[in-house]
DNA sequence: CCTAATGATTGCTTATTGCAACCGGTTAAT
DNA sequence: ATTAACCGGTTGCAATAAGCAATCATTAGG
């Protein structure tokens, strides 16, 4: 990748690739961008595969971010189509859907693993809020492949490993969450005693 | 990260963040996708590491994806801000500006390869532009240390390890994509030729 | 019956992107 | 000396995308 290269050779073909692919260029990472590279489409997809967020009112109402709900619906529809999402009737209600994600969704785990990384290290984020990166980027791929797999089970119907016990790699980031938030209440309530 | 969760307490960060930082939220997807998540700035950083563009015209003129100078002037100009991207006086030119990757955006090599490595694998790209996703993502992180050390080198005038020779990085990866390029077109001929 | 839930859609305003021409100054070529 | 190329942008405008908040018809629960 990157990757594109400058060579006038490269030129041609890229005329041709976004003549017959409707495509800024082939490269790997121009395409990836082209796809998940907006400003919402990798928050929908996090709130999905880290949140288990699954329906669309969940999906807005509990973003922090704040959604809006053309948005919303537009990057559902994206991301459906581009077939990182499936779209399923929910039977609790005729109108309802379940949203899931698909194996190409899924392998997106390591990306967010490195995003989360660098962000973790070089943006303004609470300790809380980094936890779970930390957690993912020392785990490394062993932790990945075992979310991954654990994405499948909730996500595509695969059978769980019967020889897998104990929480799920999502709850297992949760409860480190819940452990640093629980130190922060305890450690602000004896500054407001102390 | 991800990571943020959907709690009561947090809702209640999430105004307070907010205001303190003008950010939408304190999770590290959500900053490093309002830092870089746009159409273009990892375009241009792609175009910075991989490709050695430093100068304004190269990355425009040699941009596969055909950047606006406008949107390569602000990016450049956000990039800078966020410290991801230096500025420098170029000697051989009054008014020529070196663009330099520091620490920060050099540490983005990983996200890159993540990314590669995903978009080669599910979007339509062509083997020789997915020659380097592969090539990075089986060297894992050795060949990502060793790559970010070349960048030091190159961006940041950090001394090279004197035990290191023989081409660096990039410029092997380059080689690997001219060795597909070069097998492409002699198989192209002997289809011309019959 | 009324209220809540459902996945959107809509009308409008604001912001961003993209195109192509342009800018004043600096350096190189003729 | 004149002309051409280089330099990093800037500009005016049209097209597109994002954001806000209200709205919609249908379905389910009390």
């Amino acid at each position: 990748m990157a990757y594109c290269n400058w060579f006038f050779l490269e030129k041609t073909l890229n005329t041709k690739n976004e003549v017959a692919t409707g495509h800024r260029s082939g490269c790997p990472i121009n395409l990836t961008v082209e796809v998940v590279g907006d400003k919402w489409s990798l928050i929908v997809v996090r709130d999905m595969m880290f949140g288990n967020k699954r329906h669309f009112r969940d999906l807005l109402t509990h973003s922090q971010e704040k959604i809006a709900s053309n948005i919303l619906a537009d990057r559902l529809r994206r991301l459906t189509a581009e077939g990182i999402v499936s779209k399923a009737d929910d039977p609790s209600h005729k109108q309802k859907a379940i949203y899931s994600l698909t194996e190409k969704g899924i392998e997106l785990v390591p990306v967010f693993a490195m995003i989360g990384a660098w962000g973790s290290k070089w943006l303004p984020v609470s300790e809380e809020l980094s936890i779970r990166a930390r957690l993912l980027e020392e785990g490394g791929p062993p932790l990945w492949e075992e979310f991954m797999d654990d994405l499948r089970v909730a996500h595509m119907g695969v059978m769980p490993d019967p020889k897998k016990t104990g929480p799920d790699v999502r709850e297992r980031l949760q409860a480190a969450y819940e452990a640093v938030l629980a130190r922060q209440a305890s450690g602000r309530a004896s500054e407001v005693t102390g």
